[in-house]
DNA sequence: GTAATCACG
DNA sequence: ACGTACGTGATTACT
């Protein structure tokens, strides 16, 4: 049996991948279709081949290239696109790691360099395998040399292939003959004149007859139809140059040894690290995640269970000097629900430790050993803190860091910040994450279960966090956040973590009661509903529903979704008017919305202590909002009146209040001042209604003669300014046409021209960094500025000019929160911050401090940040949330 | 697991 | 010609 050489025609197979599967990217947004579909072709001709050898050719300096798509357009060769463009470095760079032998030879076009070798391997005696998406290379198919086509189908890939026999069947032509076909018929994309007259179907009949190009010149006259044998006559020289052209070079000078195309281990170590860093996850499981990565540092774990050697490891930390803060000291507790396991602590290059919870090692004793180092000053570095921070006694005037929200600030668009990302981002270090290595399996069963991925999962935590600490802070340093870590991202973990602990007060006898209400009604609707669409039917469903009232009650459908009918609230609000169902409907939808989502769905979150504790997310948003999950307490409803009586639940304990406090149009403060625009400016100084006066400046029109549809349409300029204009988004919420959502863009800019300056400013600005800032210095990239594509190069400029505003406002109430909290601690009030909802917070005062609190409230959000205009707050007190606001 | 819908700022 | 407003999270249906 000969040995076999898979060659690859890197860019045909890596652009044919790019148009065969969608736009993917990863979290940092990076383009990653092209490499993935490569990698998946070239694994499926691996596994089936088990080939010894393996080449990729690449063309060099080739700013364009064919693709067969152009060729059914006009023939022009069409530029790469950016998305494309920017993964030839990587697939190259992933294929480097992978070991693979890549061929790329200046002055050659990829066709000749694979031709050459195909022959040379050939003629060792190697059977060849030749990949490739261009039929281009049909005329080097022998009995030795397979060619195979790749296409990219909807049940997967499926490869097309080619020995000398394949090639006659298909084309009724040998593969030396295929020259001469292409001489003939010409080859638009690639520039091949051919034969003008001569297309597919007379060029395969001549050759197949005549062989070649040449003995049909010779037998010229007996060639039929006329019209053929004239265009031969008068053309014959085009049609050799053709031949010439489409002839495939197999004797190039090019150093290849068959020893350099030998395959190793494909799946290394430095190749995980791309996979990871491109997230093909199902790439990833070729890898074998075996513990010995990294086999020098884990020797160094070290797993404590003996008491006295517990002592031994915190003596020897603690006696390390500690006056100059230099010690670090990667800690993180470990631990499963509310059971703790141990802490990991990692102190130098050599002391990794995992102290676990055992005999006379208590949850108890650990805790107090941290706490003692907390108080001797050492600069602990740990990963998500807030989780830890009923066991780590720390408060915000301790030196202590929070690798995760570190590596959040770096690049907030990533998904996680665990222990292993950071490994990865920062390190240069490929570690399993819990799942790879212990899948669903609880860790308390993995300890037991398997020990050694157990000690290094803990060990590697601390280690990680030791090891990190410096590379982030030098990152944060050098991109400008340093400050905005340490005063603002640091001591806001404490404040979410306070509230957390709080929670907030929830009469749970009232929530069942308004859900009983609510189902009451509901079942009302269902049935009018019924009765009305004259069959029974799921009102949930949007698909269920758009066949009731687009096909059996023939209402005009709007807009269609990918899968069917839209039936959204803005769809069916037009539709009122058609049929009475629509309005059962919506009504139907509000209220099983409020039962699912709020009244029920609330109340699965009261704790014994009555009490709704949430959690709130620092390292989510990439704008740098806080989030709020199970349940998410920013999203409870307040603009419609049955919604919002749902705020009546909401109550603070015995002797206690509500105080409120929001920002008034915190964003558009925020863009006067960053645009600098005097006019703006101006205005806002003095109004007390901010689109009346918007309304006043942009249509000419006196203050106190502004109509109310003036006002509304101003309002909704001014959010659209604020989410990054764009006159078809306007005109959609406005429900006008683009045209009309264009002049009042244009008025609005003609009003305050330095608004127009200062997002063109920020545009421009995101493309040439590649990110955009707030006032405090955070950073939003924005990856989507470059692509080729309009619609998400459009989302990346609505992106670059909405980021610094809803950034720079976030900003500004987490200074306010912290300071707040703070303030009310060091007061030894007993108010509390308990809830922030973007634009607002809310405490639980004590009935006694009411007045105090809403003073210090007011004065602390007002003066967060100083800006050119005053930031302007209301304060509301109430024995509910919902009197509160 | 994804799409559609809708709640908030 | 293209076809979306910015930022989130929860529920439901359905593959």
């Amino acid at each position: 049996m000969e040995k076999k050489i898979v060659l690859i025609d890197g860019h045909s197979i890596l652009n044919r991948a790019f148009y065969g599967l969608p736009d993917l990217t990863n979290s940092e947004g990076l383009h990653t279709n092209a490499v993935l579909g490569f990698l998946n072709i070239m694994f499926k001709i691996l596994d089936e081949e088990k080939p010894e050898y393996l080449t990729v050719a690449f063309d060099l300096n080739k700013p364009t290239f064919r693709h067969e798509m152009f060729q059914e357009y006009k023939g022009t060769r069409k530029s790469m696109p950016e998305e494309l463009r920017e993964q030839v470095p990587i697939m190259k760079e992933v294929l480097k790691a992978m070991g693979v032998n890549i061929v790329e030879k200046a002055g050659f076009e990829a066709d000749d360099v694979l031709g050459t070798i195909a022959k040379t391997c050939e003629k060792e005696g190697y059977e060849v395998s030749l990949v490739s998406g261009d039929r281009d290379l049909l005329q080097l198919a022998t009995d030795k040399i397979k060619i195979r086509i790749p296409k990219t189908k909807m049940s997967g890939t499926e490869v097309e292939n080619y020995n000398t026999a394949d090639v006659i069947e298909k084309y009724g032509v040998t593969p030396k003959q295929f020259i001469d076909l292409k001489g003939l018929m010409g080859d638009t994309s690639d520039n091949i004149p051919g034969v003008p007259g001569i297309g597919e179907k007379t060029a395969t009949k001549i050759i197949s007859q005549y062989d070649s190009i040449e003995n049909a010149y010779e037998h010229v006259e007996e060639i039929t139809p006329n019209k053929a044998r004239e265009a031969l006559k008068n053309h014959y020289d085009l049609a050799v140059l053709s031949k010439t052209l489409a002839t495939i070079k197999t004797d190039c000078h090019i150093d290849f040894h068959i020893s350099q195309a030998e395959i190793k281990n494909l799946t290394n170590e430095e190749a995980f690290v791309y996979f990871k860093k491109l997230e093909f996850k199902n790439l990833i499981s070729r890898f074998q995640v075996d513990v010995s990565h990294n086999e020098g540092v884990e020797k160094l774990f070290k797993i404590i269970t003996d008491f006295v050697e517990a002592e031994n490891v915190f003596n020897k930390l603690l006696s390390q000097k500690t006056d100059d803060q230099s010690v670090v000291v990667g800690l993180q507790l470990i631990r499963e629900n509310s059971t703790i396991l141990g802490i990991s602590l990692t102190f130098s290059e050599k002391d990794i430790y995992f102290i676990k919870v055992e005999g006379l090692i208590s949850a108890a004793y650990l805790q107090d050993k941290v706490k003692n180092i907390v108080d001797h000053n050492y600069l602990i570095a740990t990963n998500d803190l807030k989780s830890q921070l009923d066991f780590i006694l720390a408060t915000e005037k301790d030196p202590i860091a929070d690798l995760g929200i570190g590596a959040y600030l770096l690049n907030p668009l990533k998904s996680t910040y665990h222990y292993d990302d950071i490994a990865r981002d920062f390190l240069n270090l490929i570690i399993p994450n819990e799942s790879e290595l212990f899948g669903k399996i609880s860790l308390i069963k993995a300890m037991d279960g398997s020990p050694e991925e157990f000690k290094n999962f803990c060990c590697y935590q601390g280690y990680v966090n030791y090891l990190g600490y410096d590379k982030l802070m030098k990152a944060l340093k050098d991109t400008n956040m340093e400050q905005l870590f340490r005063e603002i991202e640091m001591p806001l973990v404490f404040a979410l973590f306070d509230m957390e602990q709080r929670g907030i007060g929830v009469n749970e006898g009232e929530l069942k009661a308004y859900s009983e209400r609510l189902g009451v009604k509901i079942a009302q609707l269902e049935k009018e509903i019924y009765e009305l669409a004259g069959e029974e039917f799921n009102i949930s469903s949007p698909k269920q529903l758009g066949v009731i009232l687009f096909e059996k009650l023939r209402l005009p459908f709007g807009k269609k979704t990918k899968t069917g009918y839209s039936t959204s609230a803005d769809i069916l609000e037009k539709l009122v008017i058609e049929h009475p169902i629509v309005s059962f409907i919506l009504e139907y939808r509000q209220l099983t919305k409020l039962k699912s989502t709020y009244a029920d769905g609330l109340t699965a979150f009261i704790s014994e202590d009555k009490r709704i504790h949430g959690k709130f997310h620092q390292t989510i948003a990439a704008t740098g909002r806080i989030s709020s999950t199970d349940p998410n307490l920013q999203n409870i409803p307040i603009r419609m009146e049955l919604g919002r009586a749902i705020r009546k639940a909401f109550i603070p304990k015995e002797g206690y209040i509500f105080v409120d406090a929001d920002y008034s149009q915190i964003e558009l403060r925020v863009l006067a001042h960053m645009s600098g625009d005097e006019k703006l400016i101006a205005a806002y100084k003095e109004a007390q209604d901010i689109h009346r006066i918007t309304a006043s400046q942009v249509f000419h029109t006196p203050l106190e003669e502004v109509t109310p549809l003036q006002r509304s349409n101003a309002k909704a300029v001014n959010f659209g300014i604020v989410y990054g204009i764009s006159s078809f988004g306007l005109g959609q919420d406005l429900n006008i046409s683009r045209k009309e959502a264009e002049s009042y863009i244009n008025k609005y800019f003609e009003t305050y021209p330095s608004v127009k300056n200062f997002l063109d400013e920020l545009v421009a600005q995101g493309k040439k960094d590649g990110y955009v800032t707030t006032i405090f210095g955070r950073r939003r990239p924005i990856p989507e500025l470059t692509s080729s594509n309009f619609m998400q190069r459009s989302f990346g400029e609505r992106v670059a000019m909405n980021s610094p505003i809803q950034g720079t406002a976030a900003d500004i109430i987490k200074i306010a929160m912290i300071r707040v909290n703070r303030k009310l601690k060091e007061l030894n009030y007993r108010s509390r911050l308990i809830l922030q909802i973007h634009d607002e917070l809310l405490i639980e005062a004590h009935e006694e401090e009411k007045e105090q609190v809403m003073a210090i409230l007011k004065e602390e959000m007002q003066n967060a940040a100083i800006l050119s205009i005053p930031l302007e707050v209301d304060v509301n007190i109430g024995s509910n949330w919902y009197e509160a606001k």
